[in-house]
DNA sequence: GCCGTTTTCGGCCCGACTGTTTTCAGTCG
């Protein structure tokens, strides 16, 4: 089993958490921290550039020592440094870490002196009064670290993020009542909520006004908030019942463009921008963009940019994954909108697991202005979805042609969600998938096949004659469910030759592909449908998530299938 | 440990809040 990325990622950082508490120097320590990120981020496999002989130095953040030290962890699944050095340092101690106001210095003050190596042993020692003695600790950081130990035995699994569909009506009811506070002159979530990653786990939110205190005691007061962690007149963090953290800041108004963009991150994004106004001599903060005391620039995120030489990046791109270079060479994406769709391809209706009627989704698609709307039900291995056997999805496409007939301004195309079978076959014959405007693909069943057997099974399912786009292609669920194991290089490649589209499953849960896969089939030229999988009329608004996830992924509208007028998504879907 | 239109050595983004401190370290984002 080849060694994955993000195992790599999360080997280097346990190995920089380790060198933090042992007090290494804080730059090797960030080195190591910007190397794992960097190859998380990385459309290709390492492991597979390591076989290929490929060099790994053109990795940004990786030279000759962390070069050598991932080929190590790749083909033997170890870095040796960090088994020795957890030889020397308890890796109990990283847990340590995670708790609220305990970091590294403080862990390792914590081994040093008292012995501590777990969660369960310095619980033991607060609750025996040891920690207040320490330098630098006192009555208030012990009870403290109680209080945060009592927490995170309720909570199940640690740091907790919320899909971006969940999050968004707490994040806009907060943001209203901020938009009403007297003074109040512009509000926004910014963070990763505004660079609409999947996930988010707080909201930062950022408001202008000439007296922070005000709006901060309207904040704190506000009725979902839990408990107040800090609190300040330019910025404070509470916890909402809810579980989630929110973090307030509150700058002039001139300074509202810097303090968007600092507030947005991302944070290697900001630290890049920043690295670039050092070298012309430009100090850039939260405040604004400063030549020695004077502000030269903040009042928008586009005079910040302006001020080192580029143009305005979208927040989906700010991760420092390349778009500071796109940038610089003016070469950006101009990104998808939810504005360029024109259809969406994956629905259901009652006639399978769906809530709604052909006609009220075809009424909703067209509400939605919608040129056309794929219907794809279940087929029959699916039987806990009522899916459809040759018979059931022959009666109900000359339904769908009938209503046809009958229906203005929306176009229902005749489709089905064929299931993929174990040995790579469809579950429907050819006679009746002949017949229908496009096939959508999807594996429902046998999640843990391994690799091999599982990108074979795939690339079968999607080596057919018939217009076809490859549904929620790694399967995964957000929280609950990993990919299943697929070699996502051979599976583009095959996707790429065979005509196949690959689909962004715009449910909040799914998002799959992912950004990272959305942005490799975008270099490889694949088109990507852009689709909901409704099951009901009001999860067509869904798209807006598929939207932002194809964002992420550096989409074009160009890239997009469902992009496409009728006619030529016909023409795009047909084989050559 | 990485990196170079000031550098192959000497830098490495920047500021707010808390608790422990009499001026600042640690943590966090």
């Amino acid at each position: 089993m080849p060694v994955h990325n993000a195992e790599i990622a999360q080997t280097l950082n346990e190995y920089a958490d380790l060198l933090e508490i042992e007090g290494a120097n804080e730059f090797r320590v960030r080195a190591y921290r910007t190397a794992a990120r960097n190859i998380s981020n990385l459309p290709q496999s390492v492991a597979e550039m390591i076989s290929n002989k490929e060099d790994l130095s053109g990795i940004p953040g990786l030279g000759k020592d962390l070069a050598s030290k991932v080929a190590d962890i790749v083909n033997t699944g170890k870095l040796p440094q960090l088994e020795e050095l957890k030889e020397k340092l308890p890796p109990g101690l990283i847990e340590i870490t995670r708790l609220a106001g305990l970091g590294p210095k403080r862990a390792g003050a914590l081994y040093q002196k008292l012995g501590v190596t777990s969660i369960e042993e310095l619980e033991k020692a607060a609750g025996e009064q040891k920690v207040r003695d320490l330098a630098g600790f006192g009555t208030k950081t012990e009870q403290r670290i109680l209080e945060e130990i009592g927490r995170r035995d309720k909570l199940e699994g640690g740091q907790k993020r919320y899909q971006l569909s969940v999050i968004e009506e707490v994040a806009q009811s907060l943001l209203a009542h901020l938009k009403k506070v007297d003074g109040v002159k512009k509000a926004a979530i910014a963070g990763s909520y505004r660079r609409r990653k999947e996930t988010v786990g707080d909201l930062d939110i950022l408001v202008t006004h000439k007296r922070g205190a005000e709006v901060m005691k309207r904040f704190v007061e506000y009725e979902d908030v839990d408990r107040v962690v800090s609190r300040g007149d330019t910025r404070s963090t509470v916890v909402l019942r809810f579980g989630v953290q929110v973090d307030l800041r509150v700058v002039p108004e001139v300074s509202y463009g810097a303090a968007l963009h600092y507030f947005t991150g991302s944070q290697a994004h900001n630290v890049a921008v920043r690295k670039m106004g050092v070298k012309q001599g430009l100090k850039i903060n939260e405040y604004g963009v400063f030549k020695g005391d004077d502000r030269i620039a903040g009042k928008t995120e586009e005079e910040v940019y302006a001020q080192v030489d580029l143009p305005y990046i979208e927040p989906e791109l700010r991760e420092n994954t390349g778009e500071i270079q796109a940038a610089q060479k003016g070469e950006l994406p101009q990104l998808v909108s939810l504005q360029d769709i024109r259809g969406d391809l994956h629905a259901h209706t009652r006639a399978t697991d769906g809530r709604s009627t052909l006609e009220q989704m075809a009424d909703a698609a067209r509400e939605r202005g919608y040129e056309y709307l794929a219907i794809t039900e279940h087929s029959k291995h699916v039987t806990v979805a009522k899916g459809l056997d040759a018979r059931g999805l022959a009666e109900h496409t000359e339904k769908i042609d009938r209503l046809n007939e009958n229906l203005d301004g929306i176009v229902l195309l005749k489709g089905i969600e064929v299931d993929i079978l174990e040995d790579g076959s469809l579950d429907l014959p050819d006679d009746i998938l002949k017949r229908l405007d496009l096939l959508v693909c999807a594996v429902h069943y046998k999640f843990d096949l391994p690799a091999d057997k599982q990108t074979e099974r795939v690339i079968r399912g999607i080596d057919n004659p018939y217009p076809t786009i490859l549904a929620h292609p790694t399967g995964r669920m957000i929280g609950e469910r990993d990919p299943y194991q697929l070699d996502m290089e051979r599976l583009m490649k095959a996707a790429r030759e065979t005509g196949c589209a690959l689909e962004i499953n715009a449910q909040p849960a799914r998002l799959d592909l992912t950004e990272v896969h959305a942005k490799m089939a975008r270099e490889m030229g694949i088109p990507i449908a852009i689709s909901t999988d409704a099951h009901s009329t009001h999860e067509l608004d869904f798209m807006r998530f598929g939207v932002y996830q194809g964002r992420r992924g550096w989409m074009e509208p160009d890239n997009v299938v469902n992009t496409r007028s009728l006619k030529d998504l016909k023409k795009l879907l047909s084989r050559k």
